[in-house]
DNA sequence: CCGCACTTTAGAATTGTTCTAAATCTTGAC
DNA sequence: GTCAAGATTTAGAACAATTCTAAAGTGCGG
């Protein structure tokens, strides 16, 4: 086997972080490796079982700083956005959501009416769709 | 003004909740009515309290129950299904995540390109859809 | 070498949700 | 009506996920 690279494009994560002010730290960086590894969109907790495999000290708290970290600056996503608390609607006409990050108002939006096309054999239930944006209101403002 | 009625479509509620094999008590018609009242997409806290305005002894669990009572009866919606802890990926590409209902996976699927079309001055920011439903494994199974 | 800003850490605190056990209400059978 | 069975509500405890806090560690520029 060829030299293999101890981490996942280490040059790139470092740009990355530094583009928005972060350092590129062994436990950012094992974050990284252990999202990359296992594609599987495991949670916070699990992201934190798996990094104490090869970093037996890492705290509960880094894995957030660090998903936190990674997050921020673009290389990776939150699945769940929509932090805290669930939220309700009696509107039961399919729709989506349209989050204005400026406002936090919450505004009710058509679908794009069409089914995405979906792996061969899936069957799809129902959608939820959150956008988020910045709605007309506070786009003015600003 | 005419005689105003109490609720909103009471006869309704029963029906939907019946279907289910459940009950329409004072308690559901007072949750669904705070949700038909303001449609802001409250919280469960912001129901309880809301419901507390006109019932004062409702409680917290019961809020909650009668939110799954709805819910179950296709009378609401959770804005953000998904309970639970928050999932990370590392796939930075524009995608949705499927969700099988019956094995619990996560796929990450194509999303239908097109904008979908938002009010006039709505800025988009980045689109987080989940879809719900069953892979071909499990409908095969099935 | 020093200071400063960034990080990590352990553990406490907070928040959102679910569970539990007891009390209460309904409903249908008698 | 009366009663039992089952559904529902309640208060509060328990639990889970996340955020906060304060102290210690790290590393780079001067």
């Amino acid at each position: 086997m060829k030299a293999r690279s101890p981490h996942i494009d280490e040059q790139h994560l470092t740009e990355q972080l530094g583009a928005t002010g972060l350092r590129l730290t062994p436990q950012r960086q094992q974050v990284y490796d252990v999202l990359r590894h296992k594609r599987d969109h495991p949670t916070a907790e699990e992201v934190f079982i798996r990094a104490k495999k090869t970093m037996p000290d890492i705290s509960h708290a880094t894995v957030y700083n660090c998903l936190d970290a990674l997050v921020k600056s673009g290389l990776a996503r939150q699945v769940t956005l929509d932090r805290g608390a669930t939220r309700y609607c009696p509107n039961m006409h399919e729709h989506g959501h349209f989050h204005c990050d400026s406002c936090q108002t919450v505004f009710d939006v058509d679908l794009p009416a069409q089914a995405m096309k979906l792996p061969k054999g899936f069957k799809a239930d129902h959608f939820d769709i959150a956008i988020h944006g910045v709605c007309a209101d506070c786009a003015k403002k600003k």
